[in-house]
DNA sequence: TTCATGCTTCGGTTAACGTCGAACTATGAA
DNA sequence: TTCATAGTTCGACGTTAACCGAAGCATGAA
């Protein structure tokens, strides 16, 4: 009996090497060129044009132009949610590619989740932000008076966080720590500020490298040893 | 450039609809047979029988037998969970079934997923035990020892649950409500609980209908208005 | 031992899909 | 206006995969 959503139809659009690979490469929230995300998924322009088609067509991504260049994103953060699942379900069952590399590594220790940290580093965040009280969870995860004077200490505008459409908090299950990290606006504001601070830097693919003082900042910023 | 686990293979298993159908079928945490599974999934005996070994080989579902009959089940509750996503994702790109019956309010309302309530009431469930203390967030779910005090005044053993391999507490992530339901050890043994107290049954399929006296109670023992 | 049931395996058929070369369109630069 | 670049569309080709009828295997009942 089936009932529900129709889930066939958006796996096996993620289940094209090709495509998987253009929507991976999308994860770290930026817009991409098709020429780009041709070369991302190793297949030509025409191939390339083809399958962003069928991912537009199906609301997975969202295309703008400017000029001759077609930029396509996610539409959204829960296709980089179900990435992030589909990536946890693969490591467990052993879906892994054979040589890993320190690109793995890297990955672990930080990378984006569609605009906001994800990693070792996401969910140690999250870890200090509720051991200091920053946040409180009910309905999901949200911030205490505490936190917003932290966090505005840390030069963000939170009630233009707020004014915001999307949730200011939310959880987000990263699949290489398999507990969550901090999404939402607050999470990409975050994000934001590390790297304008010169904390992090944005460096291959989805990884996101912290400098050792960085690091170090971070580290004290959120009380973590 | 590609990095990180292949969630292409594993998404192409999830995109064939007789084996998403069969898969969901499994989220309500039973076992069921080849035969139930080839007449859920509207196939021959022999394409159910082909596509459950592709299943297994992708270590997705495990199979025992029991004399002639071989039963199946999904492999862990991580399955479920990327199931549950891919089911937000479709309903909100729009790839649903044009004609929605009670079934799916009834899904909506309360349901299975895996071992432990999901749905509104799920959601209502895990509000409740922050909004009263049960739970604390930390890593993830914690128990608050009010919170002990509590499910043991339910009829729950929890040191034997806190002895399990699986955690006791964890976040599971609501494809109809958006938001965390109650999962791990303990989301389990509470809905075992219900249905054992004869608050809430099983349905058809993933439905877990609760009783009007059920539902009060339910209500009351949550302080849930 | 024979028969019934559950299930797997094999081989053939059909449809779907990804790929790319070639041609074309749209946009921007010279 | 012409040329270059980005991208789309079309058609052909090859591959893949789902499907099922038929045959066979494993298990249990009579």
């Amino acid at each position: 009996m089936k009932d529900g959503p129709v889930i066939a139809n958006i796996a096996a659009l993620l289940g094209d090497p090709a495509r998987a690979n253009m929507l991976t490469a999308l994860m770290d929230g930026r817009a991409l060129t098709v020429s780009e995300l041709a070369g991302v998924a190793g297949v030509t322009l025409q191939t390339a044009s083809g399958h962003l088609a069928k991912l537009s067509a199906a609301n997975l991504t969202l295309m703008e132009k400017q000029g001759r260049h077609r930029y396509f994103r996610l539409s959204g953060p829960d296709v980089a949610e179900v990435l992030e699942g589909l990536m946890g379900l693969a490591q467990r069952t052993g879906a892994v590619r054979v040589r890993t590399g320190p690109k793995d590594q890297a990955l672990r220790t930080a990378r984006i989740c569609y605009d906001h940290l994800a990693g070792e580093r996401g969910v140690e965040m999250l870890d200090a932000a509720r051991r200091l009280h920053l946040v409180a969870e009910d309905a999901d995860i949200a911030l205490t008076d505490k936190g917003r004077d932290f966090f505005t200490g840390l030069g963000l505008d939170i009630d233009r966080l707020e004014k915001g459409k999307r949730p200011l908090c939310r959880a987000c299950l990263d699949w290489s720590e398999r507990r969550n990290h901090l999404g939402g606006a607050l999470g990409a504001a975050l994000l934001e500020s590390f790297i304008a601070r010169g904390w992090a830097r944005r460096f291959e693919g989805r990884v996101i490298s912290f400098t050792p003082s960085g690091a170090q900042a971070f580290r004290s910023a959120f009380s973590i040893e």
